[in-house]
DNA sequence: GTCTATAATTTGATAGAC
DNA sequence: GTCTATCAAATTATAGAC
């Protein structure tokens, strides 16, 4: 692996855990097994570190999550994938979403690494809102408008990562998200 | 106001921000108008401050709450005042959420501090657990197991607070908590 | 690309005078 | 209770050799 992406996927394991104040280059130096100097040479500043690592995050994110207009999937599963989403982050990575903990701390970012916290919530939005839109095809009247159901969505298992972590408990993830998400049910592994 | 007090306050205006990392002894002594030494006096280590503080959120939350037993309102009153609450943090003190703040970056709080974000999301969910019980009599079956609702409710609110900061659209908030309280309307002021 | 060396600042924390 | 003074460590960041 290219050294900046394994500078990358250590800031990310480190951010997951304690926010963006809560690592520091040389952290990342010494999980690489590096010099903080050398990490400088590839991220300059902690902003540039900071933007790449979210960006970096979103792709990966989206990319597992696959395209949000694939035929093969109904609706309905395709809203299972995006819930699987953010369970995998809690139980594989056992790891808080980098987007709800960066949000969270969003007053205290740079410019340019909130703007990527930005991106990515509204890329969550687009990707439900498209996953819902082949639903809708003669659908009943919305009861609730369309993007307020996906920030919902988004909000709930954000707020669903931090209580699980928080209560130390995993199936508080399952619980939440199987009365937000008629029908959810934690896959077997 | 004691300075302990002026200390506390201080100290919840920079962590609800910028998360427990994000504020210094010397941040705190400036607000305050002292010396970071003196505000060592108070509180000897940072364990100290972040757990008092934490402490300190949870029992103001709950006063302004009121007793979720309160005969005098009606059990959605009751819901529609906890969620007002969360959107007072936003829209008064434009603020994040202390317990979900902490909540997120809870793997790098030290124990004592891990431990007060812990009892506010035990005291949401026996709150919310007194108001609905007395909504619940001869009610129809529950299609959702007590307490999951109370944890979705919460969830749902820290991720909504999470939204609406991160998009900058206090708008954000009232819509995602419309979907998911029937009949919430945000409060005329 | 990575290193050594170092600068400049910040941080949590303590000792002791007033 | 608050101050001055100070400490040891950590932080972001840069200069220049290899």
């Amino acid at each position: 692996m290219a050294k900046a992406e394994e500078i990358l996927a250590s800031a990310e394991r480190l951010a997951r855990d304690a926010g963006y104040n809560g690592f520091s280059f040389r952290d990342i130096a010494a999980e690489v097994g590096i010099k903080s100097a050398s990490v400088h040479y590839h991220f300059p500043t902690k902003g540039d570190l900071g933007a790449a690592l979210a960006r970096r995050y979103a792709d990966r994110f989206f990319e597992n999550l696959g395209e949000a207009s694939d035929l093969a999937y109904p609706s309905h599963t395709l809203i299972e994938r995006f819930v699987a989403a953010f369970r995998d982050a809690l139980v594989v990575d056992d790891r808080m979403c980098l987007g709800g903990l960066f949000g969270a701390e969003i007053a205290a970012l740079p410019d340019e690494v909130a703007a990527e916290a930005r991106l990515f919530f509204t890329r969550c939005v687009d990707w439900l809102d498209a996953a819902r839109a082949r639903a809708s095809r003669g659908a009943i009247g919305e009861e609730t408008p369309r993007g307020d159901r996906a920030l919902a969505l988004i909000a709930t298992l954000e707020g669903a990562l931090i209580l699980a972590r928080t209560l130390r408990d995993p199936e508080v993830f399952d619980r939440i998200a199987a009365s937000a998400v008629p029908g959810w049910r934690p896959p077997f592994h």
